[in-house]
DNA sequence: TAGATTGTTAATCGATTAACAATC
DNA sequence: TAGATTGTTAATCGATTAACAATC
């Protein structure tokens, strides 16, 4: 398959097909077409075909496009099909929540170990390990991580950017809500739940309103 | 203010700025210009001053935006003044984080108990109860909760979504991997880690491939 | 064959960026 | 006054949607 130019409009999209192409019970069904997907998630049916087109190996008019072929072309297109090493730095409730959280590996991602000012928490609990953050750089180095995730207080998460970025990390995940600064070439992807809280709190402000 | 209307995008960029002018220390300056702004947050500067153009009561040429009339007027926009009760349905370990994070207040959210079908863990350590999903209907009638978290495995997420909206709530925000079917009117934010993944996966595909 | 569906090309829509006049 | 900055109007850009030919 030709990989081409894709937008991050769609590569945000992908992830949600995917996952519904995977709760289809196996073997219920051979093929689907793109007309099925877009009601069942309750979009347009010329998006999700448009989307489909820049992934997968092709379907076939009448019947659709191969569900077990589909799913392997999106996830082989996401590198879910090669696992990405991660360190996680912060072992707070929600570090803790993300280091204990299996599902991860359905995206390819392998959370090696955690990192914290004070690791308190016994690291047999999950059997990922909690490390003291004055190992994180030989940790990196060894293991030649290329994923970092920020799960400490907003006030650190710049100072925790840049030990990851010195230890050669490429991608950042971060759940603290502040920016952070980092060199070209540096990803930095913010799972902001403020933005979604403000999408939320309008929307019921606007329901409240109306209701006057 | 007259209260124009707002795209989702401005929406979003909202808590940024926000998060960025809190973090200035107190009465260290009194006006800020977008200029400022944008090169803290490496955004461009037109789309900061047009994004508080729609939000804020005014700035002044030279000078910029009083900083703390600017706070003031986007958290009014937000509603981050009158809080918003919620209730979390899946005490698991993202729940539990979600449920002890008090920084949640900031934004005007309160969630007041987290239901589960095995409310084990004993309540009194976050202060914040955990009662069994059978009292959810008379609770969220008796205290008129609107929004809904979503934090249980994601082949539970409709059969719960489905009970939230019985219930009267009109916000879910869901952490759950998949597509809920709601009527309209009731808004659905999903908080998909998948996606960020996505991103964050495809960016480290490239860096690979560069080095090779 | 007829009709559903794919995939592509063109049109529309919305959001971002650029240009510029107004102002302190 | 000069220059930085605001706020608005126009131009560009990108993404979504519509139209349609190809195909099974």
């Amino acid at each position: 398959m030709e990989r081409k130019e894709i937008s991050k409009s769609v590569l945000k999209r992908l992830p949600g097909y995917l996952s519904y192409l995977k709760s289809i019970p196996h073997g219920s069904v051979s093929h689907i077409s793109a007309t099925a997907l877009a009601n069942a998630l309750g979009m347009g049916e010329v998006q999700v075909r448009k989307d489909l087109a820049l992934v997968s190996s092709g379907g076939r008019p009448k019947i659709g496009y191969p569900l077990e072929t589909l799913i392997d072309d999106i996830e082989q297109f996401l590198g879910y099909d090669n696992t990405t090493d991660a360190v996680l730095i912060g072992a707070g409730k929600l570090g803790q929540a993300l280091l204990g959280y299996s599902g991860f590996a359905t995206y390819g991602l392998n959370i090696l170990a955690a990192f914290d000012i004070a690791p308190s928490s016994e690291p047999g609990e999950d059997k990922k390990p909690i490390y003291h953050i004055s190992e994180l750089a030989s940790f990196c180095r060894t293991h030649k991580v290329l994923m970092g995730i920020i799960t400490v207080p907003g006030e650190h998460a710049q100072e925790v950017c840049d030990q990851l970025i010195a230890c050669g990390i490429k991608a950042i995940w971060t759940f603290a809500p502040t920016h952070l600064d980092v060199p070209p070439h540096i990803l930095v992807q913010y799972e902001n739940m403020a933005t979604s809280l403000a999408v939320l709190s309008m929307h019921l402000q606007a329901q409240i309103k109306e209701k006057k």
